[in-house]
DNA sequence: CCCTGATTCGC
DNA sequence: GCGAATCAGG
């Protein structure tokens, strides 16, 4: 892929808004958050509105990438929570906070016209999970334990809000039912070769 | 551990 | 100019 100008736009958009370059280059396709980056700084817009993230001294020496010896360690599998299923309509993207001006609520059309669900979730699994939820003990966080199911069930905005707390899955945070919905999809992650 | 952006440098 | 590899902070 290239940067046409189309592209090159929505970065800058992006970029402006506050998007992280690894969303951007999701957005954009065919590029890597890498790329975006380097492009960014290529664009001269580096640093964003001065929000209080990280500042870098700018000048920093370093110098050693000559040789490199090092060990990669293999890549894992990442996989996060999946987005629950269909009920709230709250469910939005919002990374970072931006600028405290623009605050506006969504409009009321379709803000979102195009949205490419991420990954999809299984309808078994999610069957699945709806049964499991009526078994859940409804712990609260402070009863999580390694030994405990840390899906959560509800809305955390009320009262409605709890914790699977079923027995989890060794080496994994979740019961086995949850672990189906949370760890399924994840399909394509960005080659590392070498 | 995951994620961020930043930088370097071979292409 | 491009972006993977790498670095460095959170």
């Amino acid at each position: 892929m290239s940067w046409t100008d189309e592209r090159v736009e929505l970065l800058k958009k992006m970029w402006g808004e506050g998007q992280s370059a690894s969303q951007i280059a999701k957005e954009l396709g065919g590029v890597t958050r890498n790329a975006v980056i380097g492009k960014v700084h290529r664009l001269g817009l580096s640093n964003r509105a001065g929000s209080g993230a990280s500042a870098k001294p700018a000048a920093a020496p370093k110098a050693k990438p000559a040789a490199k010896p090092k060990a990669e360690a293999k890549p894992k599998a990442p996989a996060q929570p999946a987005a629950k299923a269909a009920e709230e309509p709250a469910a939005e993207a919002a990374p970072k906070p931006m600028s405290p001006a623009r605050r506006a609520i969504i409009p009321a059309g379709q803000p979102l016209p195009p949205q490419p669900s991420t990954n999809e979730i299984p309808a078994e699994a999610l069957a699945k999970v709806n049964e499991v939820e009526k078994k859940a003990k409804k712990i609260s966080v402070m009863e999580l334990t390694e030994k405990t199911c840390k899906w959560p069930i509800g809305d955390p905005a009320t009262d409605d809000f709890w914790f699977c707390g079923l027995p989890s899955q060794p080496g994994k945070p979740y019961c086995e039912a949850h672990v189906g919905v949370a760890f399924q999809p994840m399909s394509s992650r960005r080659d590392r070769r070498r």
